[in-house]
DNA sequence: GATTAAACGAGACGGTACGTCTAGTCTTGAA
DNA sequence: TTCAAGACTAGACGTACCGTCTCGTTTAATC
């Protein structure tokens, strides 16, 4: 899963004049990263990314508003790179293989560093919120909603009609595992290993097959 | 539910002297509580602080050793005083309550902005982290636990004979449970309503019966 | 009597980068002294001086180390304008010339407040006494080598021929001239008076004629 | 010379309560002297006196108002102890005794660096001027004073009848006396040695009798 | 090939907050 | 009442970054 690359936001793009140095994007933005693993967002300043990248700070300031969006832009990259679904053949496998990827990229010192503290600005930042749905949030949840989608087509779980329902549905199931996966890494601070997502993932599906045949659970047993 | 206060920490209090004032802890904890609320974190500065509380900078830096310390404990103190698990009667009711008063908390403006920004700030320092354990996390789980062992005296829920395993079980469900509405309200950004507490509630309460009692899941239905 | 404009000390000057402004360093000397005449050595801070030449703090320390740096060079300005000896035709007259503009100048406030100041600070920097030197010191020191050279020339006191006694009778000279002004002055606070030059200079011109012609003092009467 | 103990000023001394302790006093004196030739004026700090002193800072502020007047008590003691003339004979050899004196006076680290720095605060502060003249200044003048009496008495210089301009050539041979000596050691910056004394006292003694028989210079010629 | 408009590096600029320091006062309990 | 201890208010210190602003210098697309 790769998306259009995220550089500089050129309003009215001019047509003469020297072009912006593809280079420098590619130096900031791993600059970037680098600096955040060793200094963590408090102390990473913008002087400092622009000394690393070997650019002045003015180049940096042209492509991004301010340290969030910069920071943003950094980590989404990564988000994009390391998520894909393949399909494991059950609900079951595709969720211990979703919660185990996400635990993946959360533990990486620059994710782990960088989410929250994007997170915490954006409490305050609408424009952030955003920016951080569309390129970090969605990309995740799609993986929810493709697995979802495949457990309908095998007839693990029953296809919703209500379209506002259903979508209700997958965001519950998506905070679940996002949340569940994010206070483990993040809060806890215990590692995601493999006892930890089987349990996980049995909890899940369980609740998942109970909840979609009440009263009468679940043909399809997990195999815990 | 209320604890230690969280004053001063002062390593070899001394007996001679005059004795640090009370009234100053509580000042200027009630000062950060609404300078985070008016500007956030990001712009929330401790000469302001000490301005709003009517107390010297070097007051506040003789207590707290900065930004981080001084906000966990004005948070905490929420935390202390807003957490408490009345018994309502039925594992499913007590779960939508937990649910229900922790997204409150986390509704207000001081907590939302506050408790991500110190937990981003914790994955660069562990004295922070353990701090934050202590006087924050450590409060939400006990809820956890007590709901557990009453479900438990119910009958509800069966008792695990492993040690390891019974905290193994409720670090996992407390993670779900925390972490479903911090990422609910925090980074998706929706609010935990009625309705979202009782999908949330079904889907965590069938998951626990469901693994519970494999292959006859269910009973007692989910619906409260 | 004017020498080099003493401004910003830049040790490898580059040739990039946005100029340092001169309009800054004009505007930060004149609020200095005007800071000085007002405050006083004491109260002198520099954020304030900053605030009055209209220049951030940062602006100040870039270029000056310190506040004795800073006064140094603000009130060194004050003795290039204000000495210089023109020939009054005598000894008599030249030494009575200097004196009363010496302590014309030393009566300034902002030059009686900053001297003493800046010297008592000297005593424990060599570096800034080496600056006091050059930019103060020394200026006025010329003063009394030219007039001692212009009686040598009409015959009023004899030429040594050993350079090194000369030069110690010099500097002689002007410890007994400046040492007296100054302490007249600022210790003991009285002023300089045309009565008072008059005594001094009647002093010293037959102190320097008795020992030129020992045994055979003076010739030319000191009544100019 | 030993004048009245200098220390606390106790304006109505009660009769009751704990009284002052005389080893306080001492130990203030003499930390003050040592951390002034440790730290130089400007980094002398009370706290850090009192803490040497082994007293605490309010048994400090309880006797001294602040920093000039300790500072000027600590010093005065050693003006008191330092200063005498003895008779030599001469008014070449008093006048080279009393310079001498003075200049070695002036060399001790702690008066090199105490004095100045009074003065200097002194052109602000009118009481400090008058303690530093009471405590100092007219010490040394008194020495002074009594030389000229005995040149006078031995027929060295003639006695002044109008008891106004005696007091005013008292006081110029005092400026350039003490002007002199203080300004070759600080802020030329250079020894005063015998040779140096040498020449100020023929120098002076030249121009002191020249002055008084002007026309028909010194009976007693100076041996230089 | 000359022109030209924008990007570039360097670094100074006005600001703001930092965390530390010192001055001088006040409050405690013990002597 | 003084003493040692140490907390208190007030405010300057010098530093670090922020984001903006000049400079003089490339650098490619257009003429």
């Amino acid at each position: 899963m790769t998306s259009a690359p995220s550089p500089a936001r050129r309003p009215g793009a001019s047509r003469t004049g020297r072009p912006r140095s593809a280079d420098a994007d590619r130096a900031i933005l791993t600059a970037t990263r680098a600096a955040l693993v060793e200094l963590g967002w408090g102390k990473l300043t913008l002087g400092d990314v622009a000394a690393r990248a070997g650019v002045a700070k003015t180049t940096l300031y042209r492509r991004w508003a301010g340290k969030n969006e910069l920071v943003v832009d950094a980590v989404a990259a990564l988000f994009d790179e390391h998520l894909e679904l393949p399909d494991r053949g059950s609900l079951h496998a595709d969720v211990e293989g979703v919660v185990l990827q996400f635990a993946a990229l959360l533990e990486r010192p620059e994710t782990k560093t960088a989410l929250m503290a994007v997170v915490a600005e954006s409490t305050r930042d609408d424009a952030l919120r955003d920016r951080i749905r569309s390129a970090i949030v969605d990309r995740q949840k799609s993986l929810v909603l493709l697995g979802r989608e495949r457990a309908q087509l095998r007839g693990e779980l029953p296809r919703e009609e209500d379209g506002a329902a259903a979508a209700r549905t997958a965001d519950l199931i998506f905070d679940v595992i996002a949340g569940a996966v994010v206070h483990r890494t993040l809060v806890s601070a215990e590692p995601v290993d493999a006892e930890w997502a089987r349990g996980f993932t049995a909890l899940l599906v369980g609740g998942l097959t109970a909840v979609a045949v009440p009263g009468a659970a679940g043909g399809r047993a997990p195999d815990a």
